[in-house]
DNA sequence: TCCGCAATTCAATGAATGTTGAATTCGAGG
DNA sequence: CCTCGAATTCAACATTCATTGAATTGCGGA
């Protein structure tokens, strides 16, 4: 939307338009780069983001994009499939507590990261699994990683299925909350998704499944 | 893959290219262009399906799709968001048949859907969500007829919050057995998936939902 | 048989996008 | 204080894509 005139706090202001060459310190244009890229793919995905649109989010020019991560994909990968969370050590914390409340443990923690700080990057993953071929690498090994050593340490059976099971809950539920945007699932609040799906992870999780 | 001399029944076999003007009657264009339109978008997405894909898919030029459908945008209307099924048709057939049985002959029947001659639209849809509009809208209301008319009938309560959850069961389901492709739900068979899945599309359809 | 019209291909156009190189400006070390 | 290098913007380029108009060819009715 707004693309110009982001220039009031320069210290020139008799010019409009941003002057040129190395702007005052104190400004990580890198870290800018990132979070904006992070903003825009979880709009857009990866071919509906563009590099102009990510940059001007980020107040800065286009060219950054490459000159501080090369290109586009380079961009993308910096920004979403270097996952910013472990899913070993997220599942490790999951491990404490009943074993029968796992299945709510993690629809709320899942919950509560998607809709915080973390959201968008999980959002630009599921957005992008359509047109960058890692992004679905990316997100089935982080479930198969978190699934399979959580399932095991609790001793079910056939893991390679309960693994996908539960990946179809969550990205299911990802999906309808914030891509497709379902109501009432969007504006739900979590614990009463929790309520709801918990029981259904739960059963995938430790119960018979056929 | 091959995108040439895809000519080898035209008459005139000493002419490598094709000819201008009107083909030799019985080729029905407009049709071979819908069904290449299902299966480009089905694997590519809106945006990522280039109308000369399209075209070549379907062995006449690109000014094809313009000349039948006005624009991309036309064909895949035409193509994908008319649904070629009722939902509440759909619906109808599936109450025969005991209430507690009626997650697993849902569950049977997409899959049985999805694996088959109607799949390549529902794979259109989910993968146009992003990019295109109204892809989501289409998805989001065959879904809500559907279910909104099923759960009615059983008379179960807070129908609207059931039928986005069964709806983000089936769309994980299909997001993980058809776009990402993890293992082993992708090769799965569907009767595994059915005493997998039935049981918990059942308890949002007839169960305590907290 | 002949003629108008519709179907088809081809070539070109304009817009959007990722990328690059030159020009410019600031920060820091000597 | 001066100079070198890094950061930044700007303009231009190459490519890809959807779309369009002209040229061409077959079909079907009179």
């Amino acid at each position: 939307m707004r693309h110009d005139e982001a220039v009031s706090t320069t210290e020139n202001p008799e010019t409009t338009a941003r002057r040129r060459g190395r702007r005052p310190a104190g400004q990580d244009t890198r870290t800018a780069l990132v979070e904006a890229a992070r903003a825009v793919f979880a709009e857009n995905g990866y071919d509906g983001a563009t590099v102009r649109a990510i940059a001007t989010r980020a107040g800065v020019d286009a060219a950054m994009v490459n000159h501080w991560f090369g290109s586009k994909e380079g961009l993308f990968a910096h920004a979403v499939l270097e996952l910013p969370f472990d899913p070993l050590e997220l599942q490790a914390a999951l491990r404490d507590g009943p074993a029968h409340e796992l299945g709510e443990r993690i629809v709320r923690t899942f919950l509560t990261r998607w809709d915080g700080a973390g959201g968008d990057v999980f959002q630009a993953l599921i957005r992008s699994i359509t047109g960058h071929e890692q992004a679905g690498r990316v997100l089935r090994d982080f479930f198969q990683r978190f699934f399979t050593a959580l399932i095991t340490s609790i001793g079910s059976d056939r893991i390679p299925l309960r693994m996908t099971l539960c990946a179809s809950q969550l990205v299911g539920m990802g999906m309808i909350r914030y891509v497709a945007k379902f109501e009432p699932m969007t504006t739900a609040d979590i614990e009463t998704l929790v309520r709801a799906v918990a029981p259904n992870l739960q059963r995938y999780l430790t119960g018979d499944i056929g």
